[in-house]
Order: C-alpha cells, then sequence, then structure tokens
DNA sequence: GAATTTCATGATGTGTACAACACCAGTGAT
DNA sequence: ATCACTGGTGTTGTACACATCATGAAATTC
C-alpha cells in the first residue's frame, strides 16, 4: 500500500532528483518562515536543518543562500543565518510593485480556464468558506497561498510568475504578522476574502482573465491600506 | 602608488568581505555570458573558473547556483554546467516583461536627478559619440551595460532594480548574437541609440523622471521589433 | 569595583575527498 | 556489419574536516 509521502518522508524517497529534493526543502524552510513558525530575527542553524532533513550542510546552504537572494534569510559570518524582519517600511515598496505587476497578468500572456481549472477554484471557494466560519490566521495564511498558487496558473508569461511569487512570499508575513498581532478584525478580513474570491469566480466563468487580474489588483492594493492603517 | 585592482587581482586582495568576493565573481561570469565571450551551450567548468578565480570550488559553485537561478546557466548532474541559449522564443516574454516594468520606473519611486548624475550622463553621451564613429558591436554591449545601470539609479524601488537586473542580462545576449551575425545595420543601431541618449538627457535636464522611463520603454520594445523582424 | 583582556564556544565560509552520474570509445557476440 | 555491453573518463553533488569570525563569559589587572 502506497501513501503520498509527507514532506521529510520525501527527502528519504530514492526516485527523486536533486532539483527536485532542493525544490522541497526551499519550498517547506520557506513556508515555515512565511507562517512564522521561523519569526523574524530568529536563527536558523544549518546543522539542524541538515539533521532534520537528513543530509549534509551542503545542500542546505544552497537553499538558504537562495533564500537570501529571494531576501527571506540573511547570512552572517560567524554569527548565523537570521530571518529578516518583515519590516513594513521597507516592504511598501515590494507592495507597490506587487500591485502593478498583478493588474499585469491579465495582459501578458492570459491563459484562458478550462473547465477542469474553474472547477478546481469552486473547490478552493468551498474550502475558502469554511474557513470564515471557524478559522485560524495560518490556516487562512495556507489557504492564501494555495489561492495565489492556482491564479498564477491564469499567466503563461514565465518570468512574470516568477517575479510574482518572489514578491508575494516577501509580502505575505506582513498580513500574518499583523493577525496575530490582534491588528485586524480577522472575521471582516475573512468576509472579504470570500467576497472577491467569488467575484474572482464569477470573472473566471465568463473567461475575463483580464478582469480577474484586476480584481487580484484591487484587493491587494486595498489590504495593504488596511495594513497601512492599522500600523500607525 | 595605489591604482585601482583589475577583477583578477581585486579577488586576491585581502581587504575584501566574503560578499564583495561573491559579487565579484558572479558580475565578472555575468558578464562574460553576455558578451558572448562564453557562447550559449558552452560547457563551464567549475575546476578551472576556481583555479582561474584564486579560489576552490565551493564559492563558485555558490556562483553558478545564483546564474542558474537568474537563467543564465544550467546544470545537469554528471554532464556540466551549460550556458543556456538565448533562444529568441523563450526571451520574447522576459522582453516584453521588461518593457513594462521599464515604464514604472517612472512612476514608482522616481528619483530626481542632482547635477552630479547629470554631469555622469553627460559623460556617457560623449562615450556614446566616439562608439558612433568607430566602435564594435561588444563595446557598444558594455556601454549599453554602463548605461541601463546609471539609468537604473533613477528608481529607488530596489525590488523592482532588482527585478528589471535580472530581466536586462537575460535578454542583453539576443541582441549582441544577431549583431555579430550581421542581422542589423550597426550603424543605424548605434545612431539610434545616441538619439534615445540625447532624448533622455534632455528630458533629464527638465527633471522629467517618467519621460526618461517612456523613452527608454519606447526603445525597448522597438529594438524588440527590429530584432523579431530580423529574425526572420 | 570596574575596565580590559583572554579564551571558550558556536556559527558560517572554504577546501577536499569521494559518491553518483552521463557520455563515449572500444570490445565482443550475434 | 550491427547491436549490446562494459569500462574509462570527466562532470556535478555530497559529506566532512578545518579555517575564519563574532560573541559572551570568565579571569585578570588597575
Amino acid at each position: 500500500m502506497t501513501q503520498p509521502p509527507s514532506t521529510q518522508e520525501a527527502l528519504a524517497d530514492e526516485g527523486l532528483t536533486v532539483r527536485d529534493r532542493h525544490a522541497l526543502m526551499h519550498h517547506e524552510i520557506r513556508q515555515r518562515i512565511c507562517l512564522l513558525d521561523y519569526l523574524p530575527g530568529m536563527r536558523l542553524s544549518e546543522a539542524a536543518l541538515a539533521e532534520e532533513f537528513g543530509t549534509s550542510r551542503t545542500p542546505i546552504r544552497r537553499v538558504l543562500a537562495r533564500l537570501e537572494d529571494e531576501g527571506l534569510v540573511q547570512s552572517f559570518h560567524g554569527v548565523g543565518t537570521l530571518v529578516t524582519d518583515a519590516d513594513f517600511d521597507a516592504l511598501e515598496q515590494v507592495y507597490r510593485l506587487r500591485v502593478e505587476l498583478t493588474a499585469m497578468t491579465g495582459r501578458l500572456d492570459p491563459v484562458p480556464p478550462d473547465f477542469g481549472y474553474i472547477a478546481r477554484f469552486d473547490q478552493l471557494v468551498l474550502r475558502g468558506a469554511a474557513i470564515v466560519q471557524s478559522g485560524t490566521a495560518r490556516a487562512f495564511t495556507q489557504f492564501d497561498i494555495d489561492v495565489f498558487l492556482t491564479l498564477q496558473e491564469l499567466t503563461a508569461n514565465q518570468p512574470l510568475r516568477q517575479t510574482l511569487e518572489r514578491l508575494y512570499f516577501q509580502t505575505k508575513r506582513l498580513w500574518l504578522r499583523a493577525a496575530e498581532e490582534a491588528q485586524l478584525d480577522l472575521e471582516e478580513e475573512f468576509k472579504i476574502f470570500q467576497h472577491q474570491l467569488e467575484a474572482i469566480q464569477c470573472a473566471l466563468k465568463s473567461g475575463d482573465v483580464e478582469a480577474v487580474a484586476h480584481i487580484q489588483r484591487a484587493h491587494i492594493s486595498m489590504s495593504f491600506n488596511r495594513l497601512q492603517q492599522k500600523a500607525r
């Protein structure tokens, strides 16, 4: 009996290439940083991570180097590898660029959604409805990541997707931190997000990918404004 | 008597931190790829590069990993590290994104040029005039890189700069390859570029950074169209 | 008692040997 | 003659020992 392996087990699996193992570790650590399992300023030990993932420091160092290029950690010789702090002012530029780039997804190589895609999105909307009723900020963030990755499929422009993914994971921590510090009205945030999902769902069914992009853009912009408001 | 050290000598210098050495090697290898010293498909030997830069494979591997993330090389286990080929169709998406992002530099955190900046730009225009008269495609490309990096200073938005730099170095090889294959009228290309520089110079002196961005955008777009035309 | 020095500790960065892998030439059987 | 196999060679990937550096506590000196 074979069951889908967990992330940790997958690393021990033998059917994976080097690139796959690297991607898995990168995703996992990035996820932990964005879900605030690793808080800003926290020191990541290469040795500890190596032991956890059942490998040596060398592959871990490669992953951390990539995360450093992406702005999520920073290494200091003799000190350690520290999670960068999600400072509002420093990330304002990232947020504004994200807003503009999101609008662009509708114009640059849009991918018309097929039936399978719309069905998958319907599933997401259902999942979201459950979170509205009883969900934690953490579960919501994980959900938000899934929605983001799904919506990314609507653009065939690879460099645009790659760039947006970077920016997304750089800014995502801001929202979650504000939410956990009770600066945001969680219930209201959930409802707004659900409304956005339904609007996107509607646009998808009419095949209007550009409208989807504009809805996203508007909501990212408004979310940023709410953050800005509460941060002061 | 102290003179500015060359790239190779700088690596032997002792006053440099780890990060500086990494940046130097990264810049140097990136430059070689974009100036077609390393042709697409060519195999880069980690051992040879390590010896040349007077270090071991370990730091070289980190540089190559970054270049792989940037899409300039690709490593294959047991085969080698190959320079990616500058395929026109594959880079079309990059080009189009670059066009849009360049226009954005005028809107997102523009930096008003001061007298020192304008003076430096005047120097560039003079250098360009010399290339128009008697210049190789290679010298022109090197000049183009300098102009690009100078114009980047007009945006304070760091993530935007970082992204544009990536895209720029991904696409730059296309032009040079087309030029060396005599698909482009070099003299005409030089003149067009010089006209662009003068237009930008004019916009700079009136302090209109957004106009600078639009001039750039127009020329990148037109340059791409000329490439597309000649490639078929 | 306070400032300074020393040194133990633990972190990242580097060098190197070896493992895993792909490619190719040569060899043999069919 | 052709195909399959096998070993040699060179490459990237990994593990580990060591160098280098920053930090803080303890010892020492004034």
